[in-house]
DNA sequence: TTATTTAGGGAATGAGCAATACAAAAAACA
DNA sequence: TGTTTTTTGTATTGCTCATTCCCTAAATAA
């Protein structure tokens, strides 16, 4: 193949872009920050995404998509996918201050772009919705087999998760505090169980 | 007094920032969106608020907050305050479809503030923590008056209450749909009673 | 009436922004 | 070696932003 050879892959572009935009959202990234923290010029920027910001923007959150959906992967392959998850939620405590402020890019993205961009908004949405089917998948699952005992309508309690995600994610930001928050994981995954 | 008369005042300004700042956040609202929404020039604008945008934000937030503190006057006097805060969260479910998108000023700043202003951040994850408080009182109360059957500790469930809050503030945004609102609205009260 | 004081409106400033233009660089091909 | 093709780095564009400056308007006080 002619020409000079590529010196920044979209992959390693994306996923520099992905920590940036995590950190500080979309809009209060700029294409500057962008060119800084990836090392490449305006030139290859825009050779690389002719959409600009917007479309590197767009392939960050596919590409959390795509790491949520190795973890469905996991899941699928489990005898008790909701074991997992709950020991995910729980593992959320774990993390330290930095990550707490950072929360979780696609809940951030539906606050965020609600009157900023439609189209990225929905984009979000349906990855939170993509969660929320894993989540009921694995209560269906646990009640079909019999290890727990809420029998509750799977379609709720998994949209009761996908909330309690949610709702961490700010909880997060105001306990940032490993106690406090494995104490209250505790007792919301005690409700469906 | 001298002087030419105050033709924007505070109260005025602050009240059309709010609406504005609601709806599009700190980061996306410019100091020319809050003149062209209060029909102020710049000049009147800086005369007002000598900390420009930032100022601004904060007593809209604050004037928010004061709108807490009045609801809560009201829970203070009544017998069965918790009824009131569950009616409160019922009658989200039948807001419309752009009051579901704007959500909570307060929680949304707590998203957006995360890496952008330590300050405001604090501000309102302060104002979530005074409406957290209020939950636990109201919870505490029907435990007292044995009017709710649930023997955890109030703290855990007045928190269970504000990341509900946090989480319905992203859920609404999912489905902003009458029925699986108040449907899920219930089965998280429900876990209280 | 005139001086003084405060607010208003809008032009001007300077910084930062997203995006483009363009020429040099680095490879393949003939 | 010289031509073609693609990427790269930088300069530049045109725009928007928050904020300041300054003159005018509108009131009171002397």
């Amino acid at each position: 193949m002619k020409g000079r050879p590529v010196l920044h892959t979209d992959k390693h572009l994306i996923e520099k872009a992905q920590e940036i935009f995590w950190k500080k959202g979309y809009t209060a990234t700029s294409v500057g920050d962008l060119l800084q923290v990836t090392g490449a010029g305006s030139g290859s920027f825009y050779n690389t995404f002719k959409g600009g910001k917007k479309e590197v923007f767009r392939k960050a959150i596919l590409q959390r998509r795509q790491a949520f959906e190795e973890f469905k992967k996991v899941l699928d392959e489990s005898g008790s996918p909701l074991d997992l998850i709950k020991n995910f939620f729980r593992s959320i405590a774990q993390a330290d201050e930095e990550t707490h402020l950072k929360g979780c890019i696609i809940a951030n993205s539906v606050v965020e772009m609600a009157h900023l961009d439609n189209d990225l908004e929905m984009e979000a949405v349906n990855i939170l919705k993509e969660v929320e089917q894993m989540f009921t998948e694995a209560i269906r699952k646990a009640q079909d087999f019999k290890s727990i005992n809420n029998p509750t309508d799977p379609e709720i309690l998994g949209r009761y998760l996908i909330t309690f995600w949610c709702g961490l994610n700010t909880l997060r930001r105001m306990y940032p505090d490993r106690k406090t928050l494995l104490h209250q994981i505790e007792m919301q995954l005690a409700v469906i169980s």
